[in-house]
DNA sequence: TTGTACGCGTTATCAG
DNA sequence: CTGATAACGCGTACAA
């Protein structure tokens, strides 16, 4: 055994890292010499000569400027947080690895975290990302009863919206955002509900305190307005989660107060659901209630999100830009934080309609 | 009293965040004391007098420690990084969120970062992580022909593999590692499918540059042996992705070498696939050759990712631990940072067969 | 128990 | 063009 405590400190021998003072000796410069031969913007005050064996030495000592100590100087840290609600919903992958993309060819790193739709997690995370310097924040995680909004103006952390806007009169004038347009998007599913020849058509709408779910429905009501109909039944899912979806579809099955003969007969021929993840649980609600999905209701999705190309039948539904989605925010923000009093900007993307199998004409009434 | 401490108040007032000395000079006391009345481990170090009147300035002037700063003095940013090959595959996310819920509690920040299975940009990351000075990694990318662990070793930077093992040989028993029963795993699909009273059947392997791709195929093999059966065939994927698997069983249903009469029947009954993103290309492929999963082919996939369930037919598949993967990592992880001394382990979770509709008896020969 | 002094690794700001 | 010096905000031996 060793005796106790031999003090191995070797007075921190710090083998992990060279630091900028080693090189700037080994080079036989000032560290500030160093400094400015390394960094991009300001090589040009150095002799070609000097920032040529700068470079030389610092990678033969396989220096990397910390970036900690950098950002405790600048207050910048390079790196920019992305609050995700819920992870496990397939859009979300695909945005992010647009805004990665983009971010990465600036030399910015991501800090992705899910706020598991808790505005009080959502909160904490934004506190942490502010301790870490955060130069930017994407929040997909927009919803009513948030602060984050105040919390980025607080810390003064430039943030983008994405997918989602803030609720009306919550400052939203004040934040960029990329959204679809929800409205429009809806209405192109009503369009082919009525033009399969649907004429009760229910909504299952999302939790109204997100704006995809408020504008789907408000955009679900005027296009049906549009075309001379009444809405069949709204019902509300209380998540935009699979099972949430079964328990609205479940509910709706029964009928409202119970229409059908039996008392259980829906009211509708179509439901319009307003997103993806929603429509997996209106399938096991379906299954489950021995009814099949086209033949007896037709089902319409929103996002068009991986997969559901695959699910039985193969669900008719909304395609969303995630691209072009996860582009625009991150070349938004980035312009942002580079000019703090720039305009803020609306970007609405336009969504189209994917036709599947999960649509076809009503059933003839028996 | 001390007399007014001057404040020179040069340069730019920060309006944005108090610092320490901001909350000293509110309370009365010195800088040093803020930082032990705040920090839980050396508060016993103060007078309880004193420790509630500094945390009651702290946080009426709402400061929040510069985890910059401290992290500059400490060597440690209570941050942590995962990386993930690809997190378009819906098996990651669960297994995120695990490895994020344990985190949380001891209040590390997260840092989700894709590789998109490129070995370069796998090592810029972890280069880019290590300036940022993560305490630890999570890696789920582990492949042949990467540097991901002599990056570390060379950083210092303690890292968990998960799901993912490394490649015999390098330096794999330095790491720990959190997988799966690949070997055990493959080897209930055969059963299964040899219970069902399939003779000739294929396998559809993984990229195998990575682990559950090998021990993938040499456990079908291994079960095939056990069983007293040569594998049909043997076909490789050249990524875990939907495309790949589609064409690679667009080969296998060519038939090897045109075994069938009219030189394209497949020489297989059912084929057991390396994972669940493999057979949607499976699916594609089969649908595109008019060849009917199940009644055709049976078809067994690997992981359960969300959603097979619903897929036409619902997917046979073996389920893995996501969530118990993930919490696993994590605590090995924490215990490591705190002890880097502690010898490391290697986990195997054990899977299980789930049944559904993709698998039956095979069709009798015509 | 509390205050003093210093260092963590960089960069901004002056001189020269 | 380059060197010296002073912060940036915090943690921590050491002294009081």
């Amino acid at each position: 055994m060793q005796p106790p405590a031999p003090s191995p400190l070797r007075g921190v021998p710090s083998p992990l890292r060279a630091t900028i003072a080693d090189v700037a000796r080994e080079a036989g410069v000032h560290a500030s010499t160093v400094s400015r031969a390394l960094n991009p913007a300001t090589r040009g005050m150095v002799t070609e000569a000097v920032a040529q064996r700068v470079t030389e030495v610092a990678d033969r000592l396989g220096w990397r400027p910390s970036a900690v100590a950098a950002g405790l100087r600048t207050r910048k840290s390079r790196t920019i947080g992305i609050l995700v609600p819920d992870l496990i919903n397939p859009i979300f992958p695909p945005i992010l690895h647009a805004v990665e993309t983009v971010l990465a060819t600036q030399g910015y790193v991501t800090l992705v975290a899910n706020t598991d739709n808790d505005a009080a997690r959502e909160s904490l995370l934004i506190e942490r990302m502010a301790t870490h310097l955060v130069d930017g924040l994407i929040l997909a995680s927009a919803a009513a009863g948030t602060d984050a909004l105040s919390l980025c103006a607080r810390f003064g952390i430039p943030a983008v919206l994405i997918n989602r806007r803030m609720p009306e009169g919550a400052g939203c004038a004040a934040v960029s955002a990329v959204t679809n347009d929800d409205i429009h998007g809806i209405g192109l599913a009503v369009d082919h509900l009525v033009a399969l020849g649907h004429r009760r058509i229910a909504h299952l709408a999302g939790p109204q305190g997100v704006s995809t779910a408020r504008d789907r429905r408000t955009g679900f009501l005027d296009r049906m307005r549009h075309h001379g109909l009444e809405p069949a039944e709204i019902t509300t899912a209380a998540a935009y989660t699979r099972e949430a979806g079964r328990a609205a579809m479940a509910a709706l099955l029964q009928g409202p107060a119970g229409t059908g003969p039996s008392g259980n007969e829906p009211g509708c021929t179509a439901v319009a659901v307003a997103n993806d993840m929603l429509c997996l649980g209106v399938y096991d609600a379906m299954e489950a209630a021995g009814r099949r999905v086209a033949a007896d209701i037709s089902v319409t999705g929103f996002n068009d999100m991986p997969f559901v190309d695959r699910i039985h039948p193969a669900l008719t539904t909304i395609r969303i830009q995630h691209d072009a989605m996860g582009r625009q925010a991150a070349c938004i923000l980035l312009a942002e934080m580079a000019e703090p009093g720039l305009a803020r900007q609306s970007i609405r993307l336009v969504p189209e309609l994917v036709v599947r199998a999960s649509t076809a004409p009503p059933a003839k009434a028996p």
